[in-house]
DNA sequence: TGATTAGATGTTGCGTATGC
DNA sequence: GCATACGCAACATCTAATCA
């Protein structure tokens, strides 16, 4: 992923400098991520909106980047950022149960080749029409399980083993403590595993 | 090449806050 | 009061780099 995008280096000024290459290039590597990010806070129903809205603030605030981190930290953040306060501002929980059916969270397209599942989870054990279904179903429970979790966890599970970022972005993305996003990435990967084994038992 | 080391990551236990 | 989520700290484990 992104092996074409210039570094931070080159990219920031060129952004500042308002070329459209630039923000084509940042907009190409970046924006798939984005909504992965948002739907794991908000849900599906309003991901992209919370991305439309967090690339207006990300290329607000360009200007007062920092670059303590990298700007694809600094991007997510703003990502994060804008998903929490769109999910304080809304008056009812939204509803995870609007996602097309199974397919929430594990849209193969939004793996990149350094994440743990770098191949869809349709291919697991697919030999037969049985495992086939088998693995539909599986997918279905791990998307079920990916629902059921709070935000930040949900967060933290699809930054780390979807999008395979360090702890260290993690946690800066999600603003909390280097331990506090270990824990949340634990008991995220707890609770889908009790699904997966719950599924294997049925 | 094997031992050592440091950093990153994972695990566990316990306390606190919050909503029902 | 209870269940759930979050936060912190300490410890365990893994992995890559370094060195003799």
């Amino acid at each position: 992923m992104n092996q074409q995008l210039p570094s931070d280096d080159e990219l920031i000024p060129r952004l500042l400098a308002h070329d459209e290459t630039a923000y084509t290039q940042v907009v190409s590597a970046y924006h798939g991520l984005m909504v992965h990010l948002a739907r794991a806070i908000v849900g599906p129903a309003i991901a992209d909106e919370v991305a439309q809205e967090a690339w207006l603030a990300v290329i607000r605030a360009l200007p007062r980047f920092e670059r303590r981190s990298s700007l694809k930290t600094w991007i997510l953040r703003i990502v994060s950022n804008t998903a929490k306060t769109r999910l304080r501002h809304e008056s009812r929980t939204v509803s995870l149960e609007d996602a097309p059916a199974s397919r929430a969270n594990t849209d193969p397209s939004q793996f990149n080749a350094s994440g743990r599942w770098a191949s869809p989870p349709t291919v697991w054990h697919a030999d037969t029409p049985d495992d086939l279904l088998a693995s539909q179903e599986l997918r279905t429970c791990i998307d079920a399980a990916l629902r059921t979790l709070p935000p930040l966890q949900r967060a933290a599970l699809t930054l780390r083993d979807m999008q395979g970022l360090n702890m260290e972005s993690i946690c800066k993305v999600l603003e909390v403590s280097e331990s506090n996003g270990r824990v949340l990435l634990h008991r995220a990967r707890n609770r889908v595993h009790a699904a997966i084994e719950e599924f294997y038992q049925r």
